[in-house]
DNA sequence: GAGGCATGCGTACAAACGTACACAACCCCG
DNA sequence: CGGGGTTGTGTACGTTTGTACGCATGCCTC
């Protein structure tokens, strides 16, 4: 060792660490590129600490995409317990597809990444189907359960539309999908 | 060489083949587990064929995916060619997101890997948004622009949950859902 | 204060990767 | 029918990967 910082006994801290570095690495090179050697690197810890905390690299990253899911699910779920009425859940969500969560692009990649992870992988897809029953219960404390759905799949798909697209979306159209889509409004046949 | 199949001059349909074998190979061990050695056994090409037709494995990609982003489109814009009125292409759509193209598991995870890949590199974003330009010219032929925009991302999102949840999807929701999006029927609140 | 044990790390290794490159097979032109 | 250029392939090389494992380090007990 070239000293420099000493090991302490029992650092708990040091695990959240590399999960935490672990997504950071993720997003920036995608999971084909997130090796161990690199979120080591990352998270400033010796490689030799990488099999020391989890049992290979599948285990690391289930860790860190289910911190990413859950955390992403309880801010969803703030958002529609602070919304006093229907409309407000609504305005809420328009501003999460165009603005909030998934503004900056890490964590447009980070679901991404786990989505496709989640296409072919069991272990995976059980952190998605969790987040997604969150998602629609946070929904539900607002809306009927089939509003739940369809409302949560436009969010899905018009965040990923939305980041994809060049030029920027209205976020009038939007509010005016979802008031339609959650039936709070009569919707007449455009020109 | 062990003899048997003599390579023959100049054979374009080669280079088809190891493209149709990317794809099979990104399907089931998705774009991290690609290696140009599996596309090679899959297509049934020696390794050197690899290099000699694809400058890289990147490109390799790219024109793997490329071709099935513009089959994914060319489909998609025939269904909506056909149909005769807007009630017609609603149904059409909600039968892409009910069991159609996407119904099989391959070409779900296909179109994951490939957002995963344009939501980090603008070569791979070139292709998606070329289908998404597609997509909405093709429902541009019944629908204004921004309801285009809304069914499109609709369609999206309700396709990735649909594949990812263990429970089915209800079609008259789906169908009751675009119908709303697209003001073709009005809303009412419902109980 | 010395032995022992839990904790954590440096290093080594086999496997697999992308890619380069020399060379074989084949056809065309004279 | 023979030289030359095009087309396609076998193989070898340097790098990077995941993971195993022996060993250093520091605390706790007596």
């Amino acid at each position: 060792m070239t000293a420099g910082t000493r090991p302490r006994r029992h650092d708990p801290e040091r695990r959240d660490r590399i999960i935490d570095a672990c997504l950071d690495v993720v997003a920036t090179r995608g999971v084909e590129g997130t090796t161990q050697r690199r979120v080591a690197a990352a998270a400033d810890v010796p490689l030799g600490s990488m099999t020391y905390h989890f049992a290979g690299r599948e285990e690391l990253l289930r860790e860190a995409f289910g911190r990413f899911a859950r955390q992403a699910a309880a801010q969803f779920d703030r958002r529609m317990a602070e919304a006093p009425d229907r409309e407000a859940a609504l305005r809420a969500v328009v501003r999460l597809i165009m603005q909030d969560v998934f503004a900056t692009q890490r964590d447009l990649v980070l679901s991404h990444e786990l989505y496709t992870l989640a296409a072919r992988d069991p272990a995976f897809r059980d952190l998605t189907n969790d987040w997604m029953r969150r998602s629609r219960d946070a929904l539900g404390r607002h809306f009927d359960p089939a509003t739940c759905r369809v409302l949560d799949a436009f969010v899905e798909g018009m965040t990923i539309h939305r980041a994809l697209d060049t030029e920027p979306a209205d976020g009038v159209d939007v509010l005016d999908a979802v008031r339609r889509l959650a039936g709070t409004v009569s919707s007449r046949p455009s020109a």
